[in-house]
DNA sequence: GAGAGACTACTCGGATACAGTCTGTCCGAGTAAATCCGG
DNA sequence: CCGGATTTACTCGGACAGACTGTATCCGAGTAGTCTCTC
């Protein structure tokens, strides 16, 4: 069980977003230029926060992609479901009911133990995912890089806004 | 990101084999059978845990699969991983280096924050599988689970062992 | 200089391809208990 | 009746195959700015 490495792409994606001018878009080319990615692959990815309503896009020459809301709107979470869908990790398939000794017609009065514990974990991994915001994000992948990276690295993007 | 079917099988084989008298072994055939698997690719699962220490198998006749330790002692992390291997959910691949602004020989000082908070999300799930024993198991299982029901399919096991 | 039409750069969506993983089957080798057979 | 040889029932491990998912690539359709051309 491993999560797909479009996850890892779109957070990036989304920290450079957080960090653009009031209605300004940067296109797919650039993103996937900026984190050396496959561009055609990486753009299956933003179209899918873009149908989540994480992203608005806008076609034509300086088009591309903007966050659809503030970045301390957005979370882990949502990025993550956006590109995972937000099924559970673990599906129960009722195996109880396979048992032999099990009457015809019974019918279970709970859900599966085993499905309870497994979606617990999930959620205690959702929960954690669902506090931390874009705004947290921006100030964790800034802090400790010198300056004068950051200033680069901002005129790079904005030079192609 | 999901599971692996195989995740579910062998939590209910280990919900049954902590239900055996001591030093008995039940085959993979009955486990098979009990839970409506099949049989050889429940096999391949109950290999891995019998690797990861967590089962002891006998050959011949009247050989199969006991737990190796108390059902106390073995965490529903334990089983998951067996199976699923130790790995976290989230891979780093530290995209940051291909930054086009980022220096030559440029040394990152601290790990990626992305996989900071991935990390936390991943050991808060660990945590929460860590806190469930097989015993806690047994008594999630068993609980609310009609008395003849429950006597009908140790009979069934045990007739087996 | 202004307006209409052509051009360009981009997103979107579908089609396709390839590799790896998940699920499942089959079979032979090895092993331990049960059975059989000879003394 | 006893001890060794054979049979049997199981695990273990590897080989194999099909379906599905993840990782890409390519291209055509649609769209919104920009450019050009004509009046």
């Amino acid at each position: 069980m491993i999560l797909k490495s479009q996850v890892e792409w779109v957070l990036h994606c989304c920290a450079i977003l957080s960090a653009l001018p009031e209605n300004k878009y940067l296109a797919t080319k650039d993103l996937a230029e900026f984190n050396g990615l496959p561009k055609e692959y990486l753009s299956k990815a933003l179209q899918s926060l873009s149908q989540a309503g994480l992203l608005v896009s806008t076609l034509g020459p300086s088009g591309g992609y903007r966050l659809a809301k503030p970045p301390g709107e957005i979370t882990f979470l949502d990025v993550i479901e956006a590109v995972e869908g937000k099924n559970s990790t673990f599906q129960c398939t009722e195996i109880r009911q396979k048992n032999p000794c099990r009457p015809k017609g019974y019918c279970e009065p709970a859900p599966c133990g085993i499905a309870r514990v497994m979606g617990e974990a999930d959620e205690a991994w959702r929960q954690k995912l669902r506090s931390v915001s874009l705004t947290d994000l921006s100030r964790m992948l800034t802090e400790g890089v010198p300056p004068e990276l950051l200033q680069k690295s901002f005129e790079w993007i904005l030079a192609r806004t």
